[in-house]
DNA sequence: TGCGATTTGTAGCCCTTGCTACGAATCTCA
DNA sequence: TGAGATTCGTAGCAAGGGCTACAAATCGCA
């Protein structure tokens, strides 16, 4: 990955961050449930479930996730990587709102958009904030 | 524009990013020199002059931008409006990331892909902790 | 078992943002 | 002035992600 500017860098964020996204949705979704279905993808994300399918297609020629025909979809070990460190940005960035005073309900959806565009330097400077202040109160 | 879940709200976020960049980046050139061209943009942008031609379209659609063919472009007053608001935005992120701690360096990358994510209630909290970062010092 | 409801897939369309290739307009300067 | 360099516009392609409409597969239960 070449070094780039900050518009290159973010286009490339773009990429990555439906297959993000959807890796993510995809682990909540069976911590619910024991499967993970078209349906409830369409459902989570507010789409229809032939935007799911086409992208579920995608992420499976990608390695991210396992998924036959008319069948629910898994997530392969790429897949998991990419939903474990994704949600942990997620919780970071979320607990970091709160914690300098944002309200939960608009917390909620800053972090969803934000959570892509983070560094791990960034990451670790939210980390350490949110540290010092449950240690302050 | 009505209420939505997290994920409508960051794909209609999407919209309206680069017709943010673009005006932002814009400003920018015109307070640098007497004229925004095409290819002033590109080069900043790092894309082609093809790409940036037709965004310029859109946003002369959109009633942002003035411009006429093999001209130069301007911003009309929405579109200062909407530059002025964006560049604030950024000028509070990025001073907010180097308020927690955040090398320079990353920090210009995060900001460019924070600033089109986050709420008045998110830059405000990120205001008030620059300003009580600048007080403790 | 088999029929209706549900779920999933496919075809085909839209829009945005990338690109290359090519042609037209403008500018510059000898 | 006019020829070459630069800048800009258009045509046409790709990929991603949105959709509706229709068809196929699967499920569930009488």
């Amino acid at each position: 990955m070449k070094p780039a500017s900050p518009f290159a860098k973010t286009r490339r964020d773009h990429l990555t961050e439906t297959a993000e996204d959807y890796v993510e949705a995809i682990e909540d979704i069976l911590e619910e449930q024991p499967e993970c279905r078209v349906k409830d993808l369409a459902r989570r994300m507010e789409v229809s479930h032939v935007t799911v399918t086409r992208i579920l297609q995608r992420l499976a020629g990608e390695g991210l996730i396992d998924k036959e025909p008319y069948g629910p979809c898994t997530l392969t070990s790429d897949g998991l990587l990419m939903a474990r460190r994704s949600r942990n940005r997620h919780d970071i960035v979320l607990a970091f709102l709160l914690a300098i005073g944002v309200p939960e309900s608009t917390a909620i959806y800053d972090a969803e958009g934000i959570e892509h565009h983070v560094s791990t330097d960034t990451l670790t400077a939210m980390r350490n904030l949110v540290a010092l202040h449950r240690a302050n109160k």
